[in-house]
DNA sequence: TTATTCTTCACCCATAGGGGGTAGTTATTC
DNA sequence: GAATAACTACCCCCTATGGGTGAAGAATAA
């Protein structure tokens, strides 16, 4: 264990709020906001003088928003983890965020005890996410229970998702290639779509497999 | 805010673990161990009879897995919770566990402690996660870095996730219909398959796109 | 009982997709 | 200056896929 302090960066273009952090972070001896920004573009600037280990990162900022800052950070220095402190709790802003690379996410309603934890949750190997993202993210692997297909129509979706051949999921079922024929005109009907990689996309967007 | 208790049951084949579970939450006036069982199948028997807000369950277990039980349970009652609790903490069983529709997972190495703040996180809409199951999660997210492809043929690869055929792909990206076909087989042949819906699995399985 | 849905199978027809090549241009790297 | 990689484009050939249509036995619902 190194005795080197952890270095954060800021990006937040709520001034007040913005050196708030930086005083309560800069007030626990194992953390050292090297600096802070209003903004991507400069933040990344100096990203290599920098040389953070963490960024606490908001979404909404005027110019480059965070998400494609987070892309930016993560293609120079993927080492670097990025914790998102923002108000957005929609659905696709926190998808994108962590497909972009963030290593958490963390909502503006977080007490200071929350945004340090999440610090020390960095550190020591974890994820920081608020409650209510991490239910998004937890709900985000579930299936959806109330598919139009029938049962065995979605075991030959299944099928077709993992790139078998008409003859394969025959063969599979134990059924002609006509009938699995059958089923799969069946699905597209029912999914409104006209090809298999439509009917995947769909299932896979709407969680039907 | 109702003032009855929380109900749960622990499913859970170490009976000292079990029963010293119970002790403790059943120290808290909050919650309620209605039971506790050793298998998913007698569990699953007095479900209806026990009612449970929270089931805490364990993975591997005696006869019917955790996996399993977890998805026969939310078959009959979806709006129970379950959270695994497990010595597991291998990628495959979390996604199985939370595919088959788990709130949360923690790892039995949790103190006492983090077991109440999972009970808690659930009862205030949250999704309980340790530290590195968090960490697998939100990585689960992240794309792939180190692609064998090109940036021409991530894009093609990309519509054709979308289930846009050959001539679409190759009006949006204004080429030809054979040269978008190049790309198509230049991309099976580096992810070693041959069709669309083998690209689209394997694609997606690493993250590529 | 009748009606409906699910599952199974079949035949025709057209084309999108996939396997095999070849090759020019530009950019980058060595 | 040569070699390599990336992007572009074209050819031939053939099968897998998808649209249309019809139908029979089993199971389930009304």
């Amino acid at each position: 264990m190194s005795s080197e302090k952890v270095r954060i960066i800021i990006v937040e273009d709520n001034e007040p709020i913005k050196d708030g952090f930086a005083l309560i972070i800069n007030s626990f001896p194992k953390y050292y906001v090297v600096n802070t920004y209003t903004s991507c573009e400069v933040a990344l600037k100096n990203l290599r003088k920098d040389d953070p280990d963490i960024i606490l990162m908001d979404i909404e900022l005027p110019g480059m928003n965070g998400i494609e800052g987070i892309k930016r950070v993560k293609k120079v220095s993927p080492q670097i983890d990025i914790i998102v402190n923002t108000i957005h709790e929609n659905q696709e802003k926190v998808f994108d965020a962590l497909c972009a690379g963030a290593s958490g996410y963390i909502t503006k309603s977080s007490s200071h005890n929350e945004l340090l934890n999440a610090l020390d949750q960095i550190s020591s190997g974890g994820a920081p996410l608020s409650g209510s993202i991490a239910k998004m993210v937890v709900k985000s692997f579930q299936k959806n229970l109330q598919s139009p297909l029938t049962s065995r129509e979605t075991e030959v979706l299944e099928l077709l998702s993992k790139g078998k051949s008409y003859s394969i999921i025959a063969d599979e079922l134990f059924i002609t290639k006509e009938t699995a024929k059958s089923h799969i005109k069946n699905i597209y009907a029912k999914l409104h779509v006209n090809s298999k990689s439509q009917a995947i996309d769909k299932a896979l967007r709407e969680k039907l497999i």
